[in-house]
DNA sequence: TCAAATGATTATCT
DNA sequence: AGATAATCATTTGA
């Protein structure tokens, strides 16, 4: 057959002036002594085309191959590839490509984070369910519900993924569909590569808009998810008693400075996670901001309130003195004094009412904490030995009971802040000998 | 059932 | 980046 497709290029040479394809006829103008019979003849074609969605389908593909194998039909199609260039090029020119939407890019961003696009964390539901029986054990509880909220969440993905494979599969079929239709088209009537690709950009706009739905949908998904089981204030699991023994030993025999360093969060996380299990899925929660949220509930809210502490110190105090003093009798041991594990399992104090007990000789030493440049491991010794001193009752007389325990460690302004750097968790290198004056007021 | 306790979060500061 | 202070949301115990 003689049917080409005709796909439009800029460079197909459809110029009026001398255009190898338009018969000599058409190039002489309309002015001709013939020229009305030819005006005629494009008259008569017009009229034909005009009529032909008026007509059966037989009907106008008879016409149709008429039109096809009119002899003016070469002349006419170029005519018209080149009044469509302009025009087309005119739109084109109207609307560019533009910038990326901020909103997908934070969805996209937000399914990144979430683990839900990107690459898979270990194999989707099969990962989630080996997660839930390697972290079987401790805290059985938290672990199934974090197993519970990984399937959830794997569950979606999942779930996002074939959707995701099917809108852009289906996109795929529709523009090879669209572009097989426009080709085909091209028999019959001009279309240049431009218009194709705006085309294909149109059906991409629209498949991305339903892809944008899907991702808006599953962020909504995962963002309920994860206020469900992720929300640690919902899920808030008090710690048991002996995590908060560790932890209140280290505070009140670092009182003067209760800034655990890192290493020191971690080790008191370690000691405490065994008992514990407070260890919350969320992406950025690990164990030792949990110690953290801890020393910071605590250094608050023993500010803002010493004297209902005040107790809690002494006992604590108490019981580090003693540990303390128990490490140095039995000559030289490794161990932390300042966080015994076993500190309260002697039984050998009942410190239940020992509160008008404790006399604080805070008065004496004035601020001479702040200034020291002593490690906190001494430090630590000082807030014991503080509280074995005033156990003898030496220094009872002239205070008033609600000076009992004084921060120590608290300036004028009622702040840690300025206190010697924060120390470890292990055993002080320096004996209670190198402790400062302030303990022999 | 309610208040207190408590772990986590947030805004703000340095 | 890490601290504080205020606040939220839940747990606990009377």
């Amino acid at each position: 057959m003689d049917e080409q497709p005709r796909l439009m290029h800029s460079h197909t040479g459809v110029g009026m002036a001398g255009h190898p394809g338009l018969p000599q006829h058409m190039q002489e103008g309309t002015g001709g002594t013939d020229g009305d019979g030819r005006k005629q003849d494009i008259g008569d074609i017009l009229q034909q085309i005009m009529t032909i969605t008026d007509q059966s389908l037989d009907e106008a593909q008879a016409r149709k191959h008429a039109l096809n194998c009119h002899r003016m039909k070469p002349a006419l199609f170029n005519v018209l590839c080149e009044i469509k260039e302009k025009t087309v090029l005119s739109i084109r020119g109207a609307q560019e490509e533009e910038p990326p939407d901020p909103q997908l890019m934070r969805l996209d961003n937000m399914l990144l984070a979430e683990g839900v696009s990107g690459p898979e964390k270990g194999g989707g539901s099969a990962a989630a369910a080996a997660a839930a029986a390697a972290s079987g054990g401790a805290g059985a509880d938290n672990s199934a519900e974090h197993s519970d909220y990984r399937a959830k969440l794997s569950q979606i993905r999942q779930i996002y993924h074939t959707e995701l494979e099917k809108y852009e599969q289906a996109c795929n079929e529709f523009t090879t569909h669209v572009m097989n239709l426009l080709r085909e088209q091209s028999r019959t009537r001009p279309i240049s590569p431009k218009e194709i690709e705006r085309m294909v950009s149109i059906i991409h706009r629209k498949f991305s808009a339903i892809q944008m739905q899907l991702k808006q949908s599953t962020c909504e998904a995962v963002m309920i998810l994860r206020s469900r089981f992720l929300d640690a204030r919902r899920k808030r699991r008090n710690f048991n008693k002996q995590a908060t023994e560790i932890l209140n030993e280290y505070f009140y025999s670092h009182l003067s400075n209760p800034y655990p360093s890192e290493e020191a969060k971690e080790e008191l996380a370690k000691k405490c996670a065994i008992t514990v299990a407070q260890v919350h899925p969320g992406p950025d929660c690990g164990s030792c901001s949990v110690v953290s949220n801890w020393f910071g509930n605590k250094r608050i809210r023993y500010k803002k309130n010493i004297g209902k502490f005040q107790e809690e110190a002494n006992m604590y105090a108490a019981r580090t003195a003693v540990n303390a003093a128990n490490a140095s009798s039995h000559g030289s041991q490794a161990n932390s004094p300042s966080t015994p594990n076993s500190a309260g399992s002697a039984g050998s104090f009942n410190m239940s009412n020992s509160g008008d007990l404790f006399m604080s000789v805070q008065s004496l030493n004035g601020d001479s904490y702040q200034g020291a440049q002593v490690g906190a491991n001494v430090q630590s010794q000082v807030d014991t030995l503080r509280h074995v001193i005033s156990q003898t009752g030496g220094y009872s007389e002239g205070l008033t009971a609600n000076q009992m325990y004084s921060p120590q460690g608290i300036n004028a302004n009622g702040g840690w802040q300025d206190a010697p750097t924060p120390s470890s968790v292990t055993s002080p290198t320096e004996g209670p000998g190198s402790v400062h004056s302030d303990t022999s007021n």
